[in-house]
RNA sequence: GUGGCUAUAGUUUAGUGGUAAAACACCAGUCUGUGGCACUGGUUUCGAGAGUUCGAUUCUCUCUAGCCACCCCA
């Protein structure tokens, strides 16, 4: 025994050491101990306990998309990496550092989607769905990659939620995603959320607005700090968001994209905070919000959990982005959307001690006693299930009293206990938990007996449907 | 990617240059076919590797992971 316990221990030791990358003909990979005990850096498992939360999260946006009229869609994890450069854009710390991106057998260069919108693009221009009614609305919800220094909130895979339409230029679209983004937020109970929007132009006014602003920056060039004397070359629209103190001043006093909209952009904005209005959304409009992507046009917004003074953490984003479609190749077709981080909004769910729904409980608990009782009692279990009557069991154990202190952590109302006797008499006894009594019962006219029992308890019953939106 | 802090049973935490402890949890017994309470007992641990040392869980270094800030965003 003891032995044994130390060829577990040792193995287990083992286990937690990853092999050796063996050397492949020429190429020698670097030797490094790793660990297959654990998942890669920024990885983690959703547990069971979890998985109230994600439910809940699932059931959440799965009804608002169904209510809003989105059809799922779902496209694969990896595409062409060269989907993603086009599409987010070069130059964005996503494409650029972020990106897993690697070489398949084959040799294809794909990657780890990094977001969603891409592929369902992709797959949208692929199918033909401009054939179909405007607006084409799809909802999608899974994993996205971005290799980034890991911490709470943030993961090198982690959920997101999509939501898209394609097809619909008007800003009535736009101030509905703002509305189903944070009517998904409001029905997982959080109820302290910031909206913040702004404009940043479409093609055309956008070109005229970034001379502009390079102009002035390159005037108060001496006062940036390293990283935006490169942003002035590379994306001098990220300036504006920069956290550097200095930056933040130079950028507070430059000029804002909203005040240098062409007529129609213009227009677009206007309309779409006359939208907000009339939803009674609240929203803070944020000159300086840029998104990290470079797709976008005309409105971005990003919706912030938390109260003015306490941490706010994005719980997502999005916005327009009316020249996607085409520059991947497809029929020019405006299109707006946005994503929310699964992750992000769980912390928060838990932040503001929001519950999530609990999974319906067994009600029954199945003991058996002997041989012959356990083999009937594996037949009888599955009787139970079939007639709709969820019951616990615990084969594995030999003793009544081992299996009635499951039953009880359990806490259902009623335990069946098959002995030997009982087996043989074709009987079950039926004991009530919460009173102790205990009745015999002929096997047959047990399952009619139970679902009397169970009525007549006149125990709340868990609702699927009840969400509070 | 940069800087900082941390790593002890399943969980939350004590503690020590001489290989470890508590609480809760789990398993079992007291009760030969009856749960909750109580009592008794049991299982399980120093993140990985190297170095210093007679001896390292403790000191040093490296790696890995977690957290925090920056960055970025979801």
């Amino acid at each position: 025994m003891a032995k044994n316990k130390a060829r577990t221990k040792k193995s287990k030791k083992k286990l937690l050491k990853r092999p050796r990358k063996i050397s492949k003909s020429k190429e020698v990979f670097q030797e490094q101990e790793h660990f297959i005990l654990q998942p890669p850096r920024g990885m983690k498992d959703i547990l069971p306990e979890e998985q109230l939360y994600w439910d809940q999260v699932r059931k959440v946006s799965e009804r608002l998309a169904r209510d809003f009229g989105f059809s799922r869609i779902d496209t694969p994890l990896i595409e062409f990496a060269n989907l993603f450069v086009r599409s987010v854009g070069e130059g964005t710390d996503i494409v650029d550092k972020e990106m897993y991106t690697f070489l398949t057998r084959g040799g294809d260069r794909v990657a780890l989607r990094p977001e969603l919108t891409a592929g369902i693009c992709r797959s949208y221009i692929q199918h033909g769905m401009q054939v179909l009614p405007k607006p084409v609305k799809l909802f999608s919800i899974g994993p996205v990659y971005r290799y980034d220094r890991p911490q709470e909130g943030r993961y090198r895979e982690h959920y997101q939620i999509n939501f898209d339409s394609f097809g619909e230029q008007d800003a009535i679209l736009d101030a509905q995603m703002i509305q189903i983004a944070s009517r998904v937020i409001q029905g997982l109970g959080i109820k302290s959320l910031q909206v913040q929007v702004n404009s940043i132009g479409c093609s055309v006014c956008r070109k005229e607005y970034k001379e502009l602003l390079v102009n002035y920056l390159e005037s108060k060039r001496l006062k940036l700090c390293q990283d935006c004397k490169v942003r002035l070359e590379k994306n001098p629209l990220r300036i504006l968001d920069c956290k550097e103190d200095k930056c933040f001043q130079v950028a507070a006093s430059a000029p804002q994209s909203i005040d240098h909209l062409c007529e129609e952009c213009r227009i677009h904005f206007k309309n779409l905070l006359e939208y907000l209005d009339e939803l009674d959304l609240p929203y803070v409009i944020n000159p300086q919000l840029v998104r990290g992507l470079d797709y976008y046009t005309k409105t971005v917004f990003e919706i912030w959990s938390g109260e003015e003074d306490g941490r706010k953490q994005s719980l997502g984003g999005g916005g327009r982005y009316d020249n996607l479609i085409k520059l991947l190749g497809g029929e020019p077709t405006p299109a707006v959307g946005f994503g929310l981080g699964i992750e992000r909004l769980i912390i928060e769910m838990k932040r503001v001690q929001a519950r999530p729904y609990r999974s319906p409980r067994p009600r029954v608990f199945l003991a058996q006693l002997g041989d012959l009782a356990k083999k009937k009692s594996l037949k009888l279990f599955s009787e139970l299930e079939k007639n709709g009557i969820f019951t616990a069991e615990s084969f594995g154990r030999g003793s009544l009293k081992s299996q009635l202190r499951v039953a009880d952590r359990l806490g259902v109302e009623i335990t069946l206990i098959l002995g030997q006797k009982e087996a043989l008499d074709q009987t079950v006894i039926v004991k009530n938990m919460a009173s102790g009594v205990q009745e015999i019962v002929s096997a047959d006219k047990l399952v009619d007996i139970i679902k009397k029992k169970l009525k007549a308890d006149n125990v709340v019953v868990y609702h699927e449907d009840s969400v509070n939106t």
